[in-house]
DNA sequence: AACTGGACCAACCGCACATAT
DNA sequence: GATATGTGCGGTTGGTCCAGT
């Protein structure tokens, strides 16, 4: 961080960005990389200031961002990491490939809160209500620890900007057995690695890699050669069943099938019933987990963290390989919209 | 048609931390 | 060690859209 002097102060923009200004940011990223957000500015012939621009790269230029809607399992990941990790909107959203947190804090507040507190759960604490309110049940983080005492202790532990360390009382949803098996559940695929860890699969394995937001030092490879990042095994589910009984209608059953990671919703949508082979089954009344999500939020991997590690050049350089969508428009309709070639340089979209 | 209130989301702000000088 | 600067994070604000009246 090399000090700079600062020359006269130049009347900074505000407000949103223009796609003129989105040219620019891309443009200057593309072929400089962002190096020191400081100077982005300058160099690009931006009016804004560094932060700025990163926030505006970091939320809505990056390439490998997902747009739109989150899906019934993303919301789920994100109910359930937000049990574990509170408002740790950047370790959450490193969790969910393409999803910044800004994103997931948006949607938190404007659609889960809001979901939540209709199911008579306190968003904060993911008690119910009554519960919450009594006193026993107030919005700190030091609630939830004593609810996910070994997990959330650790947790709350880690820095702040790093990953917390996996324990077997952190990921319990799944205890796979030793079969290898996989099951398949909304686009994502888990299954059981031989020496009882987790494999689970189903993103974009080249971008999200490329985007830096899962580390291929933590692949392993599942049925058909395909890569998944790799859970702990676990062995105790001390977290869970704190966390089932939570509940009064929380209980805990044994199942001894073989399905991998089943989750079953009752009809009201209000239960769920995640199910691991050799597992106990948990009931989580105020956690609607859906199938992939529940193995997904087994793993939460620590290796997520690294997502904003790499830095443009080095993702779109060496990484990317040229694996980013050829002709993606920022601006579907704009004449001035940059689009990035096979090589992640930037050229104009001219539609 | 005009107004109002709520929902949504992009962007800003302030703080903490890391690091160079 | 003190200070300045850069970066990242979480909380908050403000603009826009849209449905309801």
């Amino acid at each position: 961080m090399a000090r700079r002097t600062s020359g006269p102060k130049k009347k900074l923009r505000r407000g949103l960005w223009s796609p003129e200004e989105d040219g620019k940011l891309m443009n200057h990223i593309a072929k400089y990389g962002h190096g020191c957000w400081s100077s982005v500015p300058k160099i690009a012939g931006l009016e804004r200031c560094g932060k700025s621009c990163r926030l505006r790269w970091i939320n809505y230029l990056k390439p490998g961002l997902k747009r739109g809607a989150f899906s019934q399992e993303e919301e789920d990941l994100v109910i359930y990491l937000h049990s574990m990790l509170g408002n740790k909107w950047s370790q959450i959203a490193a969790q969910l490939p393409g999803r910044t947190d800004n994103e997931v804090k948006n949607f938190w507040n404007s659609h889960i809160k809001k979901k939540l507190r209709q199911r008579g759960i306190d968003p904060a604490t993911h008690k119910p209500l009554a519960e919450a309110s009594s006193g026993r049940g107030a919005a700190t983080a030091a609630s939830r620890t004593a609810v996910f005492s070994d997990a959330e202790l650790i947790l709350s532990s880690a820095g702040q900007h790093m990953p917390p360390p996996l324990t077997a009382e952190s990921y319990v949803y799944s205890r796979s057995s030793a079969d290898g098996g996989a099951s398949t559940h909304g686009g994502g695929v888990s299954g059981a690695c031989s020496d009882g860890s987790m494999w689970l699969s189903g993103y974009n394995q080249t971008a999200d890699f490329a985007a830096g937001y899962m580390d291929p030092d933590a692949l392993h490879f599942g049925p058909s050669g395909v890569p998944a990042v790799v859970l702990p095994s676990v062995s105790s589910s001390s977290t869970l069943n704190s966390m089932a009984g939570l509940s009064p209608a929380a209980t805990t059953t044994t199942t001894a099938t073989d399905e991998q990671c089943n989750a079953n919703s009752s009809s009201n949508g209000f239960e769920s019933t995640l199910s691991c082979s050799a597992t106990p089954t948990i009931h989580l009344p105020w956690l609607e987990l859906g199938t992939s999500s529940s193995c997904a939020a087994a793993g939460v991997d620590h290796y997520g963290a690294a997502l904003d590690e790499l830095k443009w050049s080095d993702y779109v350089f060496d990484s990317y390989g040229g694996q980013y969508q050829q002709g993606q428009c920022i601006y579907g309709d704009s004449k001035d919209a940059v689009q990035f070639d096979a090589h992640g340089l930037g050229s104009w979209c001219l539609n």
